[in-house]
DNA sequence: GTCTATAGAAGGATAGAC
DNA sequence: GTCTATCCTTCTATAGAC
């Protein structure tokens, strides 16, 4: 399939992530992705009617994306520890293909937070932590995790493979001038960031009353 | 000395701030900072030019505030821990008084890299980690922490406190359907930061060749 | 220094031909 | 469905009076 071929929505569609990615919602211009799409102005109306529509249409898209690589934490018949790792490496990854997509979702959504409502409302959060609790009962009290301090975990366990993608504006300045190449660095932390987790956690069994 | 006796320049300096750093430079309108400033846009522009220069302004100043706050990892007499601690309770109690700040400055640099430049291209990084290192021989090599796992050790401490307000919008979204209060959530961090840290570094003792 | 009024450009959206 | 031409609003920036 050319280029050529592709239907004209899914142009618009993909053009318009990429700008609205780079830009935001209030710096992207239609005109900018009318062009990328080869494409006029006058089609992307016809096609998604207002500026905000388009953008909510790729927002959703992509952001649902994001969150779809947490679902491993439900598989069965993996340690803790396994989809820990397993999960970094994925996530990075993906995050290294889409190296926007972190920055552009926390910003927008700070703006916006109802955006992130249509996605997450549909998610039963204490029922998914039930599941977890399930599968994994004695790892969690192997290592004193009750159910006041998950959200701490969970939100350190984002934070160690998001900020750095997050905040590659500053980290790469500083890098640079330490002579520290990002691609290596973020390749290493895949492991390094499991490692990281499972040492915090593993410590709290020495400090289990 | 009341809000009128207030120069203008800082009037329009502080507006500014709250503006750029709610909407972010491309959603900002001048209208908006004349407007919280009680002038006009004229005065706006008799002051700083151009929007551009105003924002560069608000920006340098503000970034420069969060940056200073991890200046007291240089000061002498307290052990790694104690810094650590002490960089958590001021670092998050900044944050916490000007919530919207790391998500706006996470978000100009990514599209900007060349401004967090100017902030810290005076700061030396290299000299910076042989202080350290000068003072914390000791602790480092129990820590088993070489040169090669300090930017993801960095990476990592700053991670735990910069990501949950970069990422407020969806944790607050989140925790609102589990019942957890966001305000607490942040009070108790400050501890478990410190203490998850710490937990990830004295496991690396263990594993210590 | 501060204001009102307005120039001038940019950008989202639509009308209408094909 | 796709295009060109254009409308209309919004926004930055400036001119000029006080």
């Amino acid at each position: 399939m050319t280029e050529d071929d592709r239907q004209t929505e899914e142009k618009i569609f993909d053009a318009a992530s990429i700008v609205f990615q780079e830009k935001g919602m209030d710096g992207a211009r239609m005109q900018d992705i009318a062009n990328r799409a080869g494409i006029n102005k006058a089609l992307l109306h016809y096609y998604f009617r207002t500026k905000d529509l388009l953008f909510e249409a790729v927002f959703q898209k992509v952001a649902g994306r994001l969150f779809a690589k947490f679902a491993p934490v439900l598989s069965e018949g993996l340690t803790l520890e396994d989809k820990l790792r397993f999960f970094y490496r994925e996530h990075i990854t993906f995050m290294k293909e889409n190296p926007r997509l972190p920055a552009f979702i926390l910003n927008e959504i700070n703006r916006h937070p109802e955006r992130i409502k249509k996605i997450t409302r549909h998610i039963d959060f204490i029922k998914l932590w039930e599941t977890i609790e399930k599968q994994h009962k004695e790892e969690l009290e192997k290592y004193n995790i009750t159910i006041d301090i998950v959200p701490q975990v969970m939100v350190s366990i984002a934070a160690l493979s998001v900020f750095p993608f997050a905040a590659r504006g500053i980290i790469e300045g500083i890098f640079e001038s330490l002579g520290v190449d990002f691609d290596k660095y973020i390749e290493d932390r895949k492991e390094f960031a499991a490692d990281f987790i499972m040492g915090a956690l593993k410590n709290r069994q020495s400090t289990n009353k």
